[in-house]
DNA sequence: CAGAAACCGGAGGCTTCCTCCGCTATTTGG
DNA sequence: CCAAATAGCGGAGGAAGCCTCCGGTTTCTG
C-alpha cells in the first residue's frame, strides 16, 4: 500500500496527488494542533473524504510514517554534517546539539521522532545509515575525544528521548532550555568525570522493545 | 466542590462514600488503562452512573488532583527520609533515587507527578513544605557535598521530568535503566566536572509557566 | 410522616474513530 | 470510439467517549 515513486498504471495520477495533499494537509494539522489532532480535519483540510484519507494511510502512524518520510532528508543531512567536524568530541557535542535542535525547533518533527522511533520498513535505510554515523562519532569521541568509555548507543537513544518533556514544557517560555540540561549531561559524559556504573546500557533487544513500548504507549492508546 | 473532612449534613453519607469509591476505580483503572482511561469505565467500575462520577469530580483533572491527594503523605514522607541523610551529597542523592523510584514504581503517580505538577489549591501546603525540604537538600550540598553552584530547584524539577519517557519506555524491559542515566547525570552534577553555563536557570515564573504548558498539553488536549 | 434538600443515574447531543459500500472517473480492449 | 473493467472517491453510520441536564429517589429534618 501508499505507492512508491514513478509507476502509474490505473489512473494513479489523481490518487497520487491525493497523496500529497494529504501528508502536506497532515503536516499542517499536526503542527497547529499536536499530533493527536483530529484525522476527519486532515481530510478536509485537504479537500478529500474521510474514506480517502483511510485509503492512503490506514492508520494514523501510517500518516506519520509519510511525514517522516518527506523529511528524511533534512535529518541526514544535519547528523553528516555533524559527523564531519574534525574534532571527535566537538563532533559529539554537536550530534546532540543539532540533533535536539531539530527536535526543539519543529513540533511535528519532534512528535514524529519521539513516538516514530524508526522501526519502519522503507526507512530501514536511512535509519541503518544514521546509526553507522551515530555510533561512529561516538566511538571517535570515545577513543580520542575522551568521552566515558561506557557510553552506547543505547545511551544516546535514551538520552535523546530524555528532552521531550523538557522541550514541550519550554517551547514558549525558555526555548533554549533544553541547552542547559544537556551540558550537564555533558559534563557528566567526560571520562575525568565518569564513575562507574552499576546499571549495564541497554542491549539492543532491549533498545528495541523499548522504542516498541515508546510507540505503542504514545501513539496508538491502549486498543 | 470535593468536599474535605468530618462534617456532613445532609446524607452526605452516602455521597462521601461514592466519593471514595470512585477514587479508588479511578486509582486502579488508571493503573490498568494509563491516565487516559475512560471515565465512563471509571463510573461502571465504582457501580455509580457517569452523571455520579460528574457530580463528584467535574472535570479529569479534579480526579486526579484526589488520588494525588490521598498520597500525598507517602510522597512527602521519601523526601523527608531523604533529606534526613546527614551526608550532603548522599542526601541529594537519594532524594533523587527515591522521588524518581516512586515515579518508576507507580504508573498512576508517575502520570500523576508529570502531567499534575502541584498547582493544585488545597495541596499547596504540601507543596511548599516539599520545595522547601528540596531547596534546603541543594543548599546543603552544594556547600558541603560538592553539588556544583549552579544548580537550583528548578534544575532539579526539569530533571525530574526527563525520566518520564525512559521510564515509560524501559517499564518492562529494564525497570531500572533510568538509574544509568541518572548517574550520568550526577556526575555532570559534581563540582570538579562543571563547566560554564551559557544558558541560564529557569527563573521561577518561567518554571510556572513550563509546568502548566506541561499539564495543559498533556492532560487535556487543545480544547 | 410529609416536605425538602441532597444526590443519583443515564439519556442524549456532540465529537472522533474507522469501516463499508454504492458511485464516479479513467483506462483499455475490441 | 464505445463499453466493460478497474482504480479510486466520499460519506453514511456504528461504536465509543465526553459532558450536560433533569426527572426520580433517598435520606433528613421539623
Amino acid at each position: 500500500m501508499t505507492e512508491i515513486a514513478g509507476e502509474q498504471k490505473g489512473q494513479r495520477r489523481h490518487a497520487r496527488r491525493n497523496h500529497e495533499l494529504l501528508v502536506a494537509a497532515a503536516q499542517e494539522v499536526f503542527s497547529e494542533r499536536g499530533i493527536e489532532a483530529s484525522l476527519e480535519e486532515i481530510a478536509r483540510r485537504a479537500g478529500v473524504g474521510i474514506g480517502t484519507l483511510y485509503r492512503h494511510f490506514a492508520t494514523r502512524e501510517a500518516l506519520v510514517e509519510a511525514i517522516f518520510e518527506s523529511r528524511i532528508g533534512e535529518i541526514v543531512a544535519v547528523t553528516e554534517a555533524a559527523a564531519a567536524e574534525p574534532d571527535a568530541w566537538l563532533a559529539f557535542v554537536g550530534l546532540l546539539e543539532h540533533t535536539v535542535e531539530l527536535q526543539a525547533g519543529d513540533r511535528v518533527l519532534k512528535d514524529v521522532l519521539m513516538r516514530y522511533p524508526p522501526v519502519a520498513g522503507r526507512l530501514a535505510s536511512a535509519r541503518e545509515e544514521m546509526r553507522r554515523l551515530f555510533e561512529q562519532v561516538i566511538e571517535r569521541a570515545r577513543t580520542h575525544g575522551g568521552l566515558r568509555e561506557d557510553f552506547t548507543f543505547a545511551d544516546l537513544a535514551v538520552l535523546s528521548w530524555s528532552f521531550t518533556p523538557l522541550i514541550d514544557a519550554t517551547a514558549e517560555v525558555a526555548p533554549n532550555a533544553w541547552r542547559r540540561h544537556l551540558h550537564v549531561f555533558l559534563d557528566g559524559l567526560r571520562v575525568q568525570a565518569a564513575t562507574p556504573q552499576t546499571e549495564p546500557p541497554l542491549t539492543d533487544e532491549q533498545l528495541h522493545a523499548a522504542m516498541q513500548a515508546l510507540r505503542r504507549q504514545r501513539l496508538g492508546h491502549a486498543r
